[in-house]
Order: C-alpha cells, then sequence, then structure tokens
DNA sequence: CGTTGATTTGAGACGGTTCAACTGGAGTGG
DNA sequence: CCACTCCAGTTGAACCGTCTCAAATCAACG
C-alpha cells in the first residue's frame, strides 16, 4: 500500500481509512527512481511532491566547492518534499541514494484535498513539521556534538525512524549510505567517520558492515549522542536515559 | 498594528487585508515579557501560539551538560510558535532575547481561522515552512562553514530579515546579542567569536558594538559566508553574487 | 583481470577549545 | 562620589579533535 507508512507511529496523527484513501486516490503516478538521481533541483518551480515508499532519498544543499551539506535523509513512509505544496520553489536538492519506489502527488490535487478536510491538512501540515523537528536535532547534533557523537545520534534517530515504519527490530537495520554519505550528513570528513565508525566497532557498541548497522549497545550508543527521541513524536516513547 | 510584520515581503503570501483582520481578530491578549526570560519549556503541553511584535526572541535545545544550541533566532514579525499549533507539545525550549512584546493567538481560534479559509491556512503553513527553511540554512552553516563564514552567514541573514520587515536600512541594525548568544547560534566557543568579530573588524568587513551592527562591505561578508538569500523567499531578491 | 569507487591507514598541519587572567562599563550601596 | 560587585568582552598559551594529503587495500563489475 501507497500510504501504509505514512504518519505511522506517530502520536495523534495517525491517519484513517478515509483519509488514507483519500491520499492514494490523489497519486498520478507510482515511479521507480535510479540510485543517486536528483528528483528536483533548488530554485526550479515545482507543481507535485513524492511519497516515499521504498528505498532511500535526500535533501542537501551544496557548498561554494560543491561540497554537500545533508538537510534531511528520508526513509520510506516520508512525504519527502510536501513542503514544496506551499513553497513552490525549494532552496535545496531533493534526490535518491538507492533506488526509490515514489508515489507522485499532484499540489493541486494536495489542495483539493486540503480544502475538503481542516483535519487531514493539520495532519499533513504536522508531517512538515516533523521534518523541521528533524532538522533541529541535526542542528544540535552539528552545534553540540563531536563527531563520535554526531554519529551515534544519526545512528539512533535512523534506528527509531525506521523502527516506527518497521524496518528495524529495534537493533538491527539496512542502510545504505557510504561513508562519504555519512560524513555529509555529520559535517566531517569520510575519512574521520571511518575512524569513528572502528571506534565504535572496537568498542563494542555498534557495526556497519556491507549495508547493515548492528546497534550493539543502544543505550550506549544513545548516550554517546545524547539521543532522546522526543522530537520524533512516536507513539510509545522508550524510556528516557536521562 | 499587530499584523504589520507578519509574512511582510514574502513572495505569494502576503495577507491581504480580510486576513490580517482575522488574525488580529484571533488575538487574545498583548503581553510584554521581560528579557532572557522563559517562555515555553521543552515537553509541556502548548495551547496557545506568540507573534512577535517587537523584541528578539530565540529557540534552543540544551545538551547534557546544559550548554545551548539555538535553533532560531526570532526578529519581529516572526509567528514564533505557530509550530506548537500542530505538534502539541515541542521539543526545544522557547525564550526571550530582549524584552519582547508579543501577540498571544489560542490555537482552537487558529483551527476556527484555518477551517474558514484554506487559503489562510496555506499560508500559515508556509510561515512555518520559511522556519524550516532557515533551519536548513543553519544546517548549512555548522555543517560546511568555519568560525568566520558562520558569524558572516548569520550577520547576512540577520540583516536580510530585518530589512524584510523594515528594521535594517541594509547596512546597519540593532542586534541585541551577547557574544555568547552568537556562540551558541554558531556552534563555537563565546571566545572564539571574540576573535572572529575582531578580525572582521580589524579587515573593515563588519562592526559590532554595543548592540550595533554595521556591515561595512556587505558583498564581501556574503562571500565569507556563501550567504543567498532565495531560501528566506522575499520578494525581490538582490542580485546573487555567485 | 583491469577499472572504478569505497574503505582503510598514517603523518603532519591547523582551527578551535580550554583554562586562566585581565579589562572595562553598569549598577549598588556606603 | 568612591568602593565593590558583576558580567560581557578581551587576550594569551597550550592542547586536541579534525582536516589534509598521500597511499594502500578491497570489492564489485563488465
Amino acid at each position: 500500500m501507497v500510504t501504509d507508512k505514512l504518519l505511522k507511529g506517530r502520536r495523534d496523527v495517525v491517519l484513517d481509512q478515509k483519509e488514507r484513501a483519500a491520499i492514494e486516490a490523489a497519486v498520478s503516478e507510482i515511479r521507480s527512481i535510479p540510485a543517486r538521481t536528483v528528483l528536483i533541483e533548488a530554485g526550479t518551480p515545482v507543481r507535485q511532491c513524492a511519497l516515499l515508499i521504498d528505498g532511500a532519498m535526500c535533501r542537501y544543499i551544496d557548498d561554494r566547492e560543491g561540497l554537500r551539506q545533508l538537510v534531511a535523509f528520508h526513509v520510506p513512509g516520508d512525504f519527502v518534499d510536501l513542503h514544496s505544496y506551499a513553497l513552490k520553489t525549494l532552496e535545496h536538492d531533493v534526490a535518491t541514494v538507492t533506488e526509490a519506489k515514489v508515489a507522485i502527488i499532484p499540489h493541486d490535487r494536495i489542495r483539493a484535498l486540503s480544502a475538503d478536510s481542516p483535519d487531514l491538512t493539520r495532519k499533513l501540515w504536522f508531517s512538515t513539521l516533523l521534518d523541521a523537528a528533524m532538522h533541529r536535532a541535526w542542528l544540535f547534533r552539528l552545534g553540540r556534538l563531536d563527531a563520535m557523537g554526531r554519529l551515534a545520534h544519526f545512528l539512533c534517530e535512523t534506528n527509531a525512524r525506521l523502527k516506527a515504519v518497521g524496518l528495524s527490530d529495534g537493533r538491527r537495520f539496512q542502510l545504505d549510505l557510504t561513508q562519504n554519505d555519512l560524513a555529509e550528513i555529520c559535517g566531517v570528513t569520510s575519512i574521520h567517520v571511518n575512524r569513528i565508525l572502528r571506534q565504535l566497532r572496537e568498542e563494542g557498541i555498534c557495526t556497519y558492515r556491507s549495508s547493515l548497522v548492528e546497534l550493539l549497545q543502544p543505550e550506549l550508543l544513545a548516550a554517546r549522542g545524547q539521543f532522546d527521541d522526543a522530537y520524533l513524536y512516536l507513539d510509545e516513547s522508550p524510556a528516557r536515559s536521562d
């Protein structure tokens, strides 16, 4: 199902059957996109949104020398660029990381959905605010944590998000990111990412080999990254550890 | 006027008279808040929003040792915590920086506004997405720029935002932030902020003395910070310099 | 089996932190 | 009107986390 994972496990805003049906009816096309493909380029007008069904996508801003800073990483169930509905034009690029399957929904159909139901509007609005909350967590990560903390925080976040949509069992999950991707997420060099991953491995906290992440000591990893999942607005928050 | 500066100068979403009136009618109270006062604490339920009329506010996340990372800085015209309308609870704190005058609008009145007008809803939604776009610019700042670039980027951004609401002439503006505040924004120590400000002063690019910022060479400062105002979605973007 | 891209490792350089001390202005009370 | 305190700002010197540059290894794939 197209909307199976959308807002799944999120407090207060779970979609009811009617809403799911309405969104699915608004889908104009299901598209498969190859890995490492730019879907939306900054500055170009956008007339539709993409709901990620399968695969991984990201959003990023290039600096003067073409070095990227990732500003978002997307997993199945994410409404990748719903914000383009109100913004019309994005100031960053949107691209696939792996091969991805997305549902395309034209802006004018979202407008129609929104006019029909203020309640659904609020839920969609919520979904964009969730992105903003993640941005803030990323700001914390970059501003206050050292390289190991950043990696740890990102891995905890991704684990929690994938768990919410049933793609992690809470300890192990598949993640198709290169060390360079991780570097662009965490604002460090890929060389340093490599050293930190080794350190995590040697300390028996976490391993990341051939696309498989395994959190051997999730609590310790969360502590390293000062990770608190409150900003993900999940249904059942596991006990906080502070 | 309470809504004078709200969304002022923003592309496509300028409020019309009727919308302004509707929002002003929704205001339950105008409140003055002392400097350095926490308005909303992370985790507590929120039932109203604050529209900043005068003064400066900020939002921040504390780390384990109580060190802050600012995730947003607010100037007059900003709907500081409109996102709380959909989120219900915030995962960060909201506080004043200077003494501030705010208009309080209860969530249920926003709900009423929203039910009445999908168009106004989209504009309010836009305003929260603007915050998200700024978060992304801040991510770029922390992830890709060195200390001088971060300061430069922040000063350019603030200049542009204040100019949009008529509080900067494009070169000079009042900014009541301590060097420690700047440090918490830019993710560096206040000591280093001090050194960078000196450097900017000595190079004749920018001065910041007793709450007055003066951009002596705005283009050079923008270059240092790789600043491009596209993400502010202003009406009339000045010529890009890249 | 050669090419290509990702990962791994080492050594040196550098940006920014840390700790510590000093300056200067604003507010307060004697 | 001066002494005292407080806090933002300023400066120096040593230290350290991360970057840079360079090179080796490894895996995937045509």
